[in-house]
DNA sequence: AAAACAGTTGAACACTTGTTCAATCGTTCA
DNA sequence: TGAACGATTGAACAAGTGTTCAACTGTTTT
């Protein structure tokens, strides 16, 4: 019958234990970690890459995007409004409509680098 | 009281209607959208994250990440499942331990995009 | 062979999240 | 002013997700 069912020191042979302590030290703090996270969660939905791509180049309004993706307004108006709280797209009144756009070019970066990671 | 709750067609103003066909068709397939979405899901996860910063540069075994997360073996087990599925990993096998790596460069570098964006 | 340990796995649970629906706000136009 | 329309919002529901727990595999060591 086994006593430790789970060890509490890890005792891994390869990996020197000062070695892991440095790789703690050299962590990043715990609200840069959920702020990464929470930046790439955003991304992390077919719905918002999908209206991210659609007012890529071109700036659109909400009824558009709706349009376009085949979806309710409402339901791109909530995406959307996760998108502006991470300031991923900003907009501008125009009458009755509301034109969004990309914020700025990081997102078509980081989207462009990860196109090549899954490859293309 | 009004008639037609929520219009099917768009007469958006400013933006002509061939505009917005011509971003129909430059939109990437689905499948791509999906495959895009799925690579941010999994770095949207902060526990995820904070395991991609621990293999960083130095490669670990799962009880040395456990012990430096501060989390269960399992927990750390069912998340690196995810990353290995999503080649964001590789391992190699040591006598009991398994070490896991970063796969490849693009990671580091989409991360340090991010980083970029929300303002380090 | 048996104990110890690193790691994996599946089920269960609580928690989060995306869409729908209905109601509402704001602007334009008759 | 009121109808029409674009856009937003909150509640509710279904679907998805991360951790825990317990059981299990495989390797090493005694």
């Amino acid at each position: 019958m086994p006593k430790n069912v789970n060890a509490p020191i890890c005792e891994c042979e390869e990996i020197p234990r000062d070695v892991v302590n440095t790789a703690k030290e050299e962590m990043p703090n715990m609200e840069t970690l959920y702020d990464l996270a929470d930046f790439f969660k955003i991304l992390g939905d077919s719905t918002r890459m999908s209206i991210l791509f659609a007012i890529d180049k071109r700036p659109m309004c909400v009824c558009d995007i709706a349009d376009l993706l085949g979806m309710t307004r409402s339901a791109v108006s909530h995406q959307i409004k996760t998108l502006r709280q991470a300031s991923l797209v900003t907009y501008r009144k125009s009458g009755k409509n509301v034109i969004y756009r990309l914020a700025d070019d990081h997102v078509r970066d980081i989207i462009e680098t990860a196109l090549l990671h899954i490859g293309e």
